[in-house]
DNA sequence: GCGACAG
DNA sequence: ATCTTGTCGC
């Protein structure tokens, strides 16, 4: 067998709508207390109508925001693409990637949503009830909730929620750009979620966790990079 | 019944 | 998500 079956995959949606209302009780959105040395980047990529997909997870310096290693894992999913049951289709190869890593980040940044999902279990919150790191989403398309526009100045956000309920954060990552849609996943609080988003803002409109993270996906698709745990050669100049 | 709808 | 040239704005 090459590749693990996923369990997953046998599921309809009407059995991956229990399985998110039961994670929902092991959520925890509080302060992690922890120092942040290490942030990691989530993201898969793959071809249009093919069922390989390509997972990756980058390491990050948290103070120079600087790549430090990624773990990359080519896995297969059957599970389709439906709005709201993302991480059916997505975490099963996330996980790969994780175990794979031979250093753990402090957090992990995943691309796609975290409690800002109808019934709070986007991919970052599903993800983060599996495993024992406190995660975030940054997506960049709203999946549930309202929002005022935020102003066109980078760093400047807006609360996104569902009735009165807070459920992350609109934030605009550089001047006139569509703003990303931050929120906690699991293990973290609205706060840290939002402080932490904007610490990673970059020179580019996607948060640079997400961004290498994406970045290294299509590269590994694209045959630029090789499957597995790999540190990153810093080079040094002279 | 009619829109909205992560990747 | 991925494909894909030119084009508009700063």
């Amino acid at each position: 067998m090459q590749i693990s079956p996923s369990f997953y995959d046998s599921l309809s949606i009407v059995e991956a709508t229990s399985i998110q209302k039961r994670l929902r009780e092991n959520l925890n959105i509080s302060s992690l207390k922890k120092e942040i040395h290490i942030i990691g980047g989530a993201d898969i990529s793959l071809n249009r109508f093919s069922e390989v997909i390509y997972a990756g997870i980058v390491l990050l310096d948290y103070q120079t925001l600087t790549p430090i290693a990624y773990s990359l894992i080519k896995s297969k999913t059957t599970f389709p693409y439906v709005p709201g049951y993302l991480a059916f289709r997505e975490i099963p190869a996330l996980m790969m990637a994780l175990d794979q890593l031979e250093l753990k980040p402090d957090i992990i940044m995943v691309d796609g949503h975290g409690i800002a999902h109808p019934r709070r279990m986007g991919i970052a919150a599903h993800f983060g009830t599996l495993v024992s790191i406190p995660t975030m989403g940054c997506a960049k398309k709203k999946l549930y909730g309202k929002y005022e526009e935020p102003p066109l100045l980078k760093g400047a956000y807006a609360t996104l929620r569902a009735k009165d309920e807070l459920l992350g954060f609109v934030l605009r990552t550089k001047d006139k750009v569509s703003p990303v849609f931050v929120s906690p996943g699991n293990n973290m609080d609205f706060d840290e979620c939002l402080q932490i988003a904007k610490h990673c803002m970059g020179k580019y409109r996607l948060l640079e966790p997400t961004r290498r993270a994406h970045e290294h996906v299509n590269l590994f698709r694209t045959g630029q990079l090789k499957e597995g745990f790999h540190y990153i050669n810093q080079q040094t100049l002279f």
